[in-house]
DNA sequence: CTTGACCTTGCCCCAAGGTCAAGGTTCGAC
DNA sequence: GTCGAACCTTGACCTTGGGGCAAGGTCAAG
């Protein structure tokens, strides 16, 4: 006959999780002896056993008090389904670790696989950082907005980047953030700007414009999310 | 700017989780709408996957919140960490995910792997159920309160059962359970048991004598852990 | 005969949210 | 322009699976 403490040794569990079981009726208590302790059989420490391993594998308590006294049909089903949650929690932690993985750097865990790809071009064409951030909580931004919008706007824009005169635009629009609203430069380049977006516009009639500025609209009360020359050159380009 | 609602399908949490990690601290307040609504930003947005991936990786908030702005080499040995921890519990789903498998049959969950072996040459034996039960519930009683001892005396055990006499004896000890307490066969029997025994006790001086009823000093107050025709048995060998 | 290891009950505490209540807001449809 | 559905707000209590501690009683060894 086994003390609580050599039952809780030989299962490996605690003499709390013991008494726990107790209470909620999971495990009989058993007889005790003359001095109050509680005295287990072989019997005590196989339910014990069954009663760890469920619990091991996640099954709530209500849940073994019920499989323990279970028909072998019911039991093997239980099982069965138990083990396809395991497996399945198993394959989510392995999801967890290459998701840990990425905490490390590159933004691949906050915007959709082609969004990452788009920003991975953008800035293997030397875009600047600054530009790198607004594009990216542009996107994250639309994206929860609008996962449909979004996802149909990446591949436009992914379309548009392999036009290396539109890349050129991107870039310039890029480097005028820094520019003084008075550059000579600025009309210019609106003057650009529009006019490629006329002479492209016949070929994406269905959808509506937008421009290198699009990450404005959805950025647009974050801060650093335009300049100066920005704001001239949008007003240019209304104008 | 996001919703509370909008920010949760983003990051595939729960409302409520997200006020949780406000009240902890984990995630700043956003500001307010005119009408009282949170409203996010991504940098919201991308905080609050960091403590999502982490929250998966079972990392308590309370160590997330000090993740969250700890320098980068810290964070670097802080995920190495998880991530090995999450290995670890990915080994050990495995490992119940074994033992869910074993809850089916078998009493290989209970006793150790010899003893498991020591039971399945029993049972090939041709044992009685009730002994072997008797047997399985004994080392599961020895293993508990003497786990030293218990591998030691299987060890013990399992060679004595490589002697064929041995077996025979112990098969009809088996049968006598049954038998009438004056059955004419008993005290033959005994006899035998004893010539055995004194027989084979030079060979084994230095371990105390134990016998096919050894199961009955461990599980003495267990139901039907004895018989007349047993209690005769003992009687006459001990006389 | 004391000391340390065990056992007893009872109570409160924890994380990480879930649930319900009792409202205020916004949006799209009619 | 108003109605209902779907959102949002705070607050307070509930849940799971125990952990910790208090305030004792018990037991075995030196």
């Amino acid at each position: 006959m086994l003390t609580i403490g050599q039952l809780a040794d030989y299962a490996g569990v605690t003499i709390k999780a013991i008494r726990h079981y107790h209470e909620r009726g999971l495990l009989a208590e058993p007889d005790r002896d003359s001095s109050g302790y509680r005295r287990y059989t072989a019997e005590h420490a196989i339910k014990l056993v069954k009663i760890r391993t469920l619990a091991h594998a996640g099954v709530p308590l209500a849940r073994i008090k019920d499989l323990l006294d279970a028909d072998p049909d019911t039991l093997a089903a239980a099982i069965a389904e138990i083990d396809h949650n395991l497996q399945d929690r198993i394959a989510r932690l392995r999801r967890t670790r290459d998701q840990l993985a990425q905490l490390r750097g590159g933004d691949r865990l906050f915007v959709s696989a082609e969004v990452a790809d788009y920003l991975d071009d953008l800035r293997e064409l030397g875009v600047s950082e600054r530009q790198m951030h607004l594009e990216r909580d542009g996107w994250i931004l639309m994206q929860t907005a609008s996962p449909e919008d979004a996802c149909l706007w990446i591949t436009e824009k992914r379309e548009l980047m392999t036009n290396p005169e539109f890349c050129a635009l991107y870039l310039e629009h890029d480097a005028a953030y820094d520019w003084s609203p008075s550059d000579p430069r600025l009309p210019a380049l609106a003057d650009r700007t529009r006019n490629w977006f006329t002479k492209h516009h016949s070929r994406s009639e269905t959808h509506p414009v937008r421009n290198p500025t699009i990450a404005r609209l959805a950025t647009q009360s974050q801060p650093g999310a335009s300049s100066p020359a920005w704001d001239r050159l949008a007003q240019l380009m209304k104008g």
